[in-house]
DNA sequence: GCTTTAAAAAGTAACAT
DNA sequence: ATGTTACTTTTTAAAGC
């Protein structure tokens, strides 16, 4: 009876000292990707969510940590894309995505695609471009979306050529090389989806 | 209007069967010209066959695993191939052993564009998977029949998951009146 | 869960030219 | 800058780790 009830506890700490370990690691990754507190806020709520429906299972805490962290930035609309994700985590970025996929669909968080005009404000700031250029950037981005250039498209490499167009547009030049960078895309991306997007725009060549 | 299940074309069959005989790879690998055998990376052999191309997975236990024909036909005459090449190395082989197969990978074409992110919503977000930065197509499972489509930007499909090749016709059918009741579709 | 096999779809990426 | 190769997703059996 002792040792059950010892067993309990010693149960009872692993498993406190895991979701522990789990919450400050979804902090130490939301303060590395300078997210808001309500975004670790709603991170910690999937993870409990994930810990109660007993998803982790068979699956690393952090994996799902880091998995619940990229769900929330997107429930909270300041999504980052999985290459930035993974850079603060220790999960390499596919289980990351799989994981992902994984707890929304056990949990139901009914994820809608993410928006490309959610990346153009951090990106362009990162690249010191003005609200012009941003302006720009989501003209681009709303209208060739609405011609259907969007399906099947990563919306970092979307976003990103829509700021190269935009960037030329409004005489604020920068290269495909630097836009890449900070979009975490290639430059071929870059120009097959400028190379769409102008066209569907009408603009020159 | 050309009817989206004329575009069906098979891609792949994977089948099972056994010679009811157990084997010893070793041997097998040893005499049987173009096998590939590598116990500590995989506990099959592989033997591929030219007309019609497949590639058969042997194990110990005699069962066999076929997957790369275009046609159940195919399946069917690849085995026998097989079957004859064990055989040949004076292996006991089942007259015609059981044939069963598994899984039919389709292709088709709904002919028009698809709007993936207005499909997702169509559908309903619980029922689908659709993440553009990870796979570029729209992942949606059927309930009748039970198979999974891909639908991608460009209207072209893929079901898999069938055992017949009829459950890639209903799945279409399906599809496609599910889409022109959304509006989504023309 | 992983390993291997085949195949399509379309996007992205890595490396060579 | 283009071209090739390769990897992402789904399915499915097999035996073993």
């Amino acid at each position: 009876r002792l040792r059950k009830w010892q067993e309990r506890i010693r149960t009872k700490d692993a498993g406190e000292r895991n979701l522990q370990f789990a919450l400050s690691e979804i902090d130490r990754m939301a303060s590395a990707l300078g997210v808001p507190r309500s975004v670790r806020e709603v991170a910690s709520v999937i993870y409990r969510r994930a810990l109660k429906e007993d998803l982790i299972r068979g699956r690393s805490i952090e994996g799902v940590a880091t998995s619940a962290l990229y769900a929330a930035c997107r429930k909270e609309g300041i999504p980052r894309s999985l290459e930035e994700i993974s850079e603060v985590s220790r999960v390499e970025r596919k289980e990351i995505g799989r994981t992902y996929r994984y707890i929304s669909q056990e949990l139901g968080l009914e994820m809608r695609p993410v928006d490309p005009k959610k990346y153009v404000p951090r990106f362009c700031s990162e690249l010191e471009l003005s609200e012009e250029v941003q302006t720009k950037a989501n003209e681009i981005i709303e209208k060739t979306a609405e011609k259907g250039l969007l399906s099947g498209k990563s919306p970092t490499g979307y976003a990103a050529a829509a700021i190269y167009a935009a960037s030329l547009l409004c005489n604020e030049k920068k290269t495909q090389r630097e836009v890449a960078d900070v979009a975490q895309v290639t430059e071929v991306t870059i120009r097959n989806r400028y190379q769409e997007q102008i066209e569907a725009m009408g603009i020159h060549g | 209007m050309t009817d989206p299940k004329d575009t069906i074309n098979i891609e792949n069959v994977v089948a099972s069967t056994g010679i009811g005989q157990e084997l010893d790879l070793q041997s097998v690998a040893m005499d049987l010209e173009g096998a590939d055998y590598d116990p500590e990376q995989f506990p099959g052999l592989v033997y591929r066959t030219q007309n019609p191309k497949s590639a058969a997975l042997i194990f110990r236990s005699g069962k066999i695993v076929c997957t790369g024909a275009k046609s159940t036909d195919d399946v069917h005459e690849s085995l026998r191939i097989v079957f004859d090449k064990l055989r040949e190395l004076q292996i006991q082989v089942n007259e015609d052993p059981e044939i069963i197969v598994q899984n039919i990978v389709t292709s088709a074409d709904l002919g028009r564009n698809l709007n993936l992110n207005a499909i997702a919503i169509g559908l309903g977000l619980e029922n689908i998977e659709y993440e553009p930065e990870q796979f570029p197509g729209l992942v949606y499972r059927l309930d009748e029949p039970e198979v999974v489509a891909l639908l991608f930007g460009s209207g072209k499909l893929v079901i898999t998951g069938g055992k017949k090749p009829v459950d890639a016709e209903h799945a279409v059918d399906k599809i496609v009146s599910r889409l022109e009741d959304l509006g989504l579709l023309e």
